[in-house]
RNA sequence: CGGGGCGUGGCUCAGUUGGCAGAGCAUUCGGUUUGGGACCGAAGGGUCGUUGGUUCAAAUCCAAUCGCCCCGACCA
């Protein structure tokens, strides 16, 4: 290809539109345009970048006996009834009508489609195992799109839906996909990890997320030398608190006027947050909780929403609390709660380790102190509800009685494989006939991929203040080609002879032949990330070449005689 | 949705006691240059986000509205 010929708008200045490095760098390499907020044209140079990540995806799907599929982005609402997601799915969910006023949506994910389709046609478990896969547009409607191309409104994803006939086999196959996601990491050329992760709205039993490590990141992972990594989200707290040993004292009512939050409290009672048991009024699914956590701890909503498997878990409004408790936020607490039959009290393990703790005594500006557990008030259950803190130990390590600190990184999240079991082949009636002739429910688990985002997340790890450092395996061109002067008789003659050699090696590389100096065309090169620039003058003509890769400083000359076998050695080795 | 910020040539931005709409870069033409975003000269390009108001006069003051970015609750 030839610069002059390819339509490659770069940016001199830096775009004021974004904070985000790849984003930035999306925009400035002329990779993409923005429409609108979460929505983006992608251009040529872009566009060759995630086709080259489309391919290595499709490769080790077909490996793992994927059967590539195209299905619809316009859906209709029955299907999404079926679930119950029409509902579920809430405010993110693009929704229209057509002219006979019947609803569709514009399709975020794709169970309900895949299996309403496996239903209809695969009657028997000798059609099992199936793994249908495809590549397209995602459209969901974020509460705030942003990073550019990374949450957008509208992206490119694979996805992939498998269907077992049993759990064993589920269970295997889910190990493959796993392994699949590894290796298509490992091909893109990026620092990642595999973490335990939430299932969230796609549901199913158990997930693992791929984080592309990255400073930007917006997730945090906390993970363990001895190879236990999760998403905070997910990170399990132990259940490692006991009693302090000390006599219990009888409770005592205090007045508390204007003592609303726990530092109020603290300072109130000359004490530690960790004597205090913060009492929470949540409505998970509609219902009334309160949930109990160690006043140094804060709740893990994710966590409650897999505890309770709800979907949708907010903290109660002021009215509610008030009706609740019988007294305004500020002062609610488990003791001598008001009769309300359908309140569930719930707590996080570290309520164990409190003893003559103080909470809201659920009566304006009073508190009580010396609350005891069971002595003073009921749980009806304990949990992990709480959020992961620096200072936690890993579960796994603490299984076997060792203690040893967490770690944690930061990451964004490229890939998230599920295992659903009968999640969706319930609600729908998915089923098939098993040797015995019964009918059974499908076993499925589901993998995706954001392509679009595996570009900008690639983009976020690889960079440097001159622009992107794009591996061979995803670069738009392997070599980028640039003569000093190509008005120049003798360079114009050296170069074209290199490209044509180049092009019939099948190296795809780019030529720039434009009328620029040759420090435009360097600083475009490095912007736009070419793995492996070759520089042809009439300094080193006429038998050497310059040679520069993208990810080093060093340049080297090497002999015309020689630059094939280089350019290849070059491009393998990396 | 809550909080903060911003809308002025293609891009980055300047422009309040209200008084002819600007610069740099980019583009086109001419010339000089030519190994890390050159220089000189000339030219084209803007209903100052939109609507309404105040005023002899509004990019500038007021109101509404739309859009975009950033920080928090969703997710690949």
């Amino acid at each position: 290809m030839k610069l002059s010929k390819f339509f490659m708008p770069t940016l001199r200045e830096v775009p004021s539109d974004t904070d985000t490095i790849s984003s930035k760098l999306m925009l400035r390499s002329g990779m993409v345009r923005k429409l609108s907020s979460g929505i983006y044209e992608w251009l040529p140079l872009g566009l060759k970048v995630l086709k080259k990540v489309e391919q290595i995806i499709r490769e080790e799907m077909n490996k793992i006996n994927g059967q590539e599929v195209w299905l619809p982005l316009l859906l209709p609402k029955e299907l999404w009834e079926e679930t119950g997601r029409w509902g579920i799915y809430g405010k993110e969910l693009f929704r229209l009508r057509d002219r006979k006023d019947s609803d569709f949506c514009l399709g975020p994910t794709h169970e309900e489609i895949i299996t309403d389709i496996v239903r209809k046609e695969v009657r028997s478990y000798k059609q099992l195992p199936a793994m249908f896969y495809q590549f397209g547009i995602k459209f969901r409607d974020e509460i705030r799109p942003r990073f550019g191309v990374m949450r957008a409104r509208e992206f490119y994803m694979k996805d992939a839906y498998s269907f077992h006939a049993t759990e064993e086999d589920a269970g295997n196959y889910y190990q493959e996909a796993v392994n699949a996601y590894k290796k298509i990491c490992d091909r893109c050329g990026f620092k990642y990890r595999q973490v335990e992760a939430a299932s969230g709205a796609i549901g199913g039993k158990y997930s693992h997320e791929f984080m592309v490590l990255a400073e930007s990141g917006e997730e945090e992972i906390a993970w363990c030398d001895c190879g236990y990594a999760s998403n905070t989200e997910k990170t399990e707290c132990p259940d490692t608190e006991k009693p302090k040993e000390t006599a219990l004292l009888p409770v005592e009512e205090v007045h508390t006027p204007k003592i609303r939050t726990i530092e109020d409290v603290g300072a109130f009672f000359k004490t530690s947050p960790v004597n205090f048991i913060k009492s929470l009024v949540y409505l998970v699914d509609g219902n009334p909780f309160m949930v109990l956590i160690r006043g140094d701890y804060e709740v893990n909503e994710a966590k409650m929403k897999e505890v309770f498997s709800a979907s949708d878990v907010v903290l109660a409004d002021p009215a509610t609390i008030e009706k609740i408790t019988g007294a305004p936020v500020g002062f609610a607490g488990p003791y001598k709660l008001p009769e309300n039959k359908t309140l569930r009290i719930v707590a996080d393990y570290s309520i164990k380790s409190v003893v003559n703790g103080i909470a809201g005594a659920n009566k304006t500006d009073y508190h009580v102190k010396n609350l005891n557990i069971d002595r003073d008030y009921k749980v009806s259950e304990f949990a992990d509800l709480r959020k992961v803190i620096k200072n936690d130990i890993c579960p796994r390590c603490f299984q076997q009685n060792k203690k040893i600190n967490l770690q944690f990184s930061r990451g964004i999240e490229v890939g998230h494989t599920f295992k659903l079991g009968t999640k969706y082949s319930k609600s729908m009636h998915a089923t098939f006939l098993d040797a015995q002739g019964k009918e059974n429910l499908f076993i499925m688990g589901c993998y995706g991929i954001g392509v679009s985002r595996i570009i900008a997340a690639y983009i976020e790890q690889m960079n440097d203040p001159n622009g992107i450092i794009w591996s061979p395996a995803l670069a738009p061109f392997e070599v980028i080609l640039i003569p000093i002067d190509y008005n120049d008789e003798k360079t114009k003659q050296a170069t074209d002879e290199i490209y044509n050699k180049l092009i019939n090696d099948g190296v795809e590389v780019l030529l720039d032949d434009r009328d620029e100096r040759a420090g435009v065309k360097f600083k475009d090169a490095d912007l736009i990330g070419i793995p492996l620039r070759i520089t042809v003058g009439s300094r080193n003509l006429p038998d050497k070449v310059e040679f520069k890769l993208r990810s080093e400083a060093n340049t080297s000359l090497v002999m015309l005689s020689d630059l094939s076998e280089k350019v290849k050695t070059c491009l393998k080795m990396n």
